[in-house]
DNA sequence: CTTGAAAGTTCTCATAAAGTTCTCTATTCT
DNA sequence: AGAATAGAGAACTTTATGAGAACTTTCAAG
């Protein structure tokens, strides 16, 4: 188990070979981590060789080697921000993202989205929604309706001042929808939307 | 049998280790229950250590081994398809989706995406992708590539047959670019991505 | 190939903060 | 009343962290 400190030091290691493509100096390090002496980031170094996540190369420069770690965990590193043709920057407060916090809450399900309808917000079909359950929804949220008592339907919804709903889909060939508000009725609200490749 | 105060600290360390990686201090731990002395949090914890939940490395900062490896706390019911224009069906194999299976393996990270270059892969701006590292990839794959050792984007690749790469944009906006293979530097390939709502 | 600046290694020292061990007190339950 | 549980806090020991000096090794410019 590493100390808070150990972490940090590992962080930036990763942090810092995603970004150069090479290892970084100990005093590299050590500027990063606030530190004035590279023997106490040597010392983290250890620490972090003994604990299997790192391999040293006794004397050379940048002779850091990330090893394979097993990320069974439910906390991700989060390794910076990457841009289109900007470098990656370095994201100062958050390091890791926790998916619990991401995307556990009360009374949330998962869909599996099947259908164009919402592809230019991104929401492509075979992907996963986050749904919480809940029977309303603000405007520009983006719901489960089921139509009738038949049909569910993912889009986003439009609250109108005469008491009907519009359900627009993210997809410029479809129509949005407008429905009497008896029509409709609301079984959730998206809240994450998630992807796997492969 | 542990008294509820027993159980209060064994949860507030179970849920501390889950969320930073770490054990927590006495002092926090105190501050979590209520309470000012950190012997009394210590008194907690051997009790904790003779029911065997948990094992002290005595004199250690943060020197609490959680014994019991239950974290299959990530899991969301899979309810089923929606599909444009049809109710929501069961899905009769699949109830249950394990998050920490859907995203974590062996050298994964996350990084924050700024940009709009692979936005027709329903990739926005703000979304995290999950990445594996790795320094290669098969065509068609979203990989994280640094370019020059300077920058780092993220593309869909081509290896073309001369040897040359191309890195492909998702957004009709942009052009592709090709590159002789020396000049980029895949860093790893894009196995998920992610996206939370407000 | 030589050579020197820079990088890594190995120490010691210092100190704030953390863990450990007490005693004393209060409350609750049997 | 007696026992178990809970908390405060003082005194003490140990650890984590950092500075920095001295030394060895690496690496690249010439």
């Amino acid at each position: 188990m590493l100390s808070p400190r150990q972490q940090q030091a590992y962080r930036f290691i990763q942090k810092y070979t995603l970004r150069h493509g090479h290892a970084p100096l100990l005093s590299e390090i050590a500027a990063g981590l606030g530190i004035r002496s590279k023997g106490v980031v040597h010392r983290y170094l250890q620490a972090l060789a003994r604990e299997g996540l790192i391999e040293l190369q006794p004397g050379r420069h940048r002779g850091i080697q990330l090893l394979t770690t097993d990320l069974s965990e439910l906390r991700l590193p989060l390794l910076g921000r990457i841009a289109a043709g900007l470098p990656i920057e370095a994201i100062p407060d958050l390091d890791e993202i926790n998916l619990a916090d991401f995307f556990t809450g009360p009374d949330r399900f998962v869909l599996r989205v099947d259908g164009d309808s919402m592809i230019e917000a991104g929401i492509l079909s075979g992907d996963m929604v986050i749904v919480e359950k809940r029977d309303w929804a603000k405007d520009h949220e983006i719901v489960v309706a089921l139509i009738d008592n038949e049909e569910a339907t993912l889009k986003r919804l439009r609250n109108n001042h005469d008491g009907s709903v519009t359900l627009i889909p993210a997809n410029s060939a479809m129509p949005p929808m407008v429905y009497s508000a008896e029509r409709v009725r609301i079984q959730g609200v998206v809240v994450g939307q998630m992807r796997a490749y492969k």
